[in-house]
RNA sequence: GGCGCCAUAGUCUAUCGGUUAGGACGUCGCCCUUUCACGGCGAAGAGACGAGUUCGAUUCUCGUUGGCGCUACCA
């Protein structure tokens, strides 16, 4: 049997989503995993809908994720080119060989989609009832005078015998049937000739020498058409494999509107590649048995499409979130420090921030064990990054644990202690504190209670020791020095 | 509306006729502790419903119900 090739076939309408990620994922795995051939094709027939910018935003989500192609836009190949536009010419060709075969006739019909009743269906929703079209009923006479008047090439219709089921076989789902008349006469080219995703996927599919389509169920509609034009144009037709839909938290269809669906936003939200990957690969895909956090080389061993699941997966961020955080316990340090670093540069205050790469690097150490995302480790914590001894001291913590005059005087007893420390480290720190609470008799955690408010500005923080050290002598003294001359003379709390 | 697909806890899933129906996220409780997390331990929580096949159904078949998807000269 001949390596398998498979695509992704993106259309440059918007960001990558994570939709399209599983998709390319799990195309991606099954040609690493089989040895076999993963094409990258841009389908871009659709120029009314389409943004410049999307193709390069594609390329880099891929990128990003880890997922190479083999042949592809940038990257070339024995069947390119590899961006639809630029096949126009084997369109015209399969149109033509469809024309002469009698497979298609020519439709002067407006689009149906425009001029389409409206109806409500049972929720309510506005939906467009469907027209039937007769122009196979023209005579070439009449044919020739519609073209003639419309000056233009007309649409062409592809002709479906409307009195036989289309059975078609999907590697997930089995045997689907469509019962006769169900699968109707449908556009390949418009008026104008420009083929349409139907007519283009297939000429490339097969001109590509595709062996599977993986893809989302949404398109299992398209097959029955498909496989008809594979056959009129003598092409076998491939294997088709239908992914379960990814859906929101409504269990509806996961789609722009749902909040972060692009990769870019999780990449900007913090969250590492291999974490969404992992994740990605577990929404309609389990490998049998426990198995959960995965390395990609785990993944590719396992992956197969006998495994892949059948009713939609709902894309829950929580869980996602759980992933990423064990994926940033275990990430290489510097992994995580790129990360932070490349994020911080969004920050809109990034030039009060201590960004120095030893000093990101040790905040990355102390957080990892317990922030979730990169984008945590930044904004739930920049009292770590910042240069400044005045904070915004949450005044709640400072009324509970630190504004009162017994608190404050703990902490000018503890200010001189720390300033006499001479090595700046949680060990010798951490010693001094408890050698003055020891000394004073008052319990360490109240002496730990203010400090920890005044040089974070929160009751809530990482241990104090490590917390201080990481801040430094200086930002650590300097904070509790002006916490104290903005609380202390009387106006405090 | 038509057609198609699907159906194990709130969520992702294991199970390929016989299990106390397993795991993970989340939730709750306890422990650890300088706060919050992390971590450890534990708990609650599922086979939509109804028939049939079978000695025996979560698993096979049919029906019901429900959910979703498609229904464009979009992809």
């Amino acid at each position: 049997m001949p390596a398998p090739r498979v695509r992704f076939a993106p259309s440059p309408t918007g960001f990558l989503h994570v939709g399209g990620a599983r998709t390319a994922l799990f195309n991606w795995l099954f040609a690493r995993g089989t040895g076999g051939v993963f094409v990258l094709r841009i389908e871009d027939t659709d120029e009314s809908r389409e943004r410049p910018e999307y193709r390069s935003e594609i390329f880099n989500a891929l990128r990003w994720l880890g997922m190479d192609w083999d042949e592809g836009p940038n990257k070339g190949g024995a069947f390119g080119p590899y961006t639809q536009r630029e096949r126009m010419h084997l369109y015209t060709e399969a149109k033509e060989k469809l024309r002469a075969g009698g497979f298609v006739y020519p439709c002067f019909c407006s689009s149906r989609f425009d001029e389409a009743a409206d109806f409500q269906d049972d929720e309510g929703d506005d939906r467009k009832q469907a027209l039937r079209c007769s122009c196979h009923e023209l005579t070439e006479a009449e044919v020739a005078d519609r073209i003639k008047a419309s000056g233009t090439e007309p649409a062409l219709r592809f002709r479906v015998d409307r009195t036989v089921s289309h059975d078609v076989s999907d590697l997930v789902r089995g045997e689907v049937s469509f019962p006769p008349g169900e699968v109707e006469d449908f556009i390949i080219t418009k008026a104008g000739g420009a083929p349409l995703y139907n007519f283009a996927c297939v000429v490339d599919d097969a001109q590509m020498q595709i062996t599977h389509v993986i893809r989302g169920e949404e398109h299992l509609g398209n097959v029955p058409k498909q496989v008809l034009m594979y056959e009129a144009l003598g092409y076998e037709p491939p294997q088709f494999a239908h992914l379960p839909i990814l859906l929101n938290n409504d269990r509806k269809k996961l789609s722009k509107r749902d909040g972060a669906t692009a990769v870019g936003d999780y990449r900007r939200l913090g969250y590492l590649p291999q974490a969404l990957v992992n994740f990605l690969a577990l929404l309609g895909w389990s490998a049998g048995g426990d198995k959960e956090i995965m390395k990609i080389d785990e993944m590719l061993a396992l992956f197969d499409l006998d495994r892949v699941q059948k009713s939609g997966a709902v894309f829950d961020t929580v869980k996602l979130t759980w992933m990423n955080g064990e994926y940033l316990k275990v990430a290489k340090i510097d992994t995580l420090v790129d990360g932070v670093l490349e994020l911080i540069e969004l920050e809109p205050d990034v030039a009060e921030l201590r960004t120095d790469r030893w000093h990101v690097t040790a905040i990355c150490e102390l957080l990892r064990e317990r922030a979730k995302t990169l984008a945590e480790i930044i904004k739930a914590n920049k009292y770590l990054f910042s240069k400044a001894y005045t904070l915004v001291w949450d005044s709640e913590a400072v009324q509970k644990r630190a504004g009162t005059p017994e608190a404050l005087d703990r902490l000018r007893e503890l200010s001189t202690t720390l300033r006499d420390c001479e090595e700046w480290d949680k060990v010798p720190l951490e010693t001094a504190l408890r050698a003055l609470s020891e000394r004073t008799g008052i319990k360490a955690g109240d002496y730990i209670q203010p400090l920890r408010v005044a040089v974070t500005g929160a009751s809530v923080s990482p241990g104090i020791f490590e917390t201080i050290e990481v801040l430094g002598r200086d930002v650590t003294l300097g904070r509790v020095n002006s916490f104290l001359s903005a609380h202390s003379t009387g106006s405090a709390v």
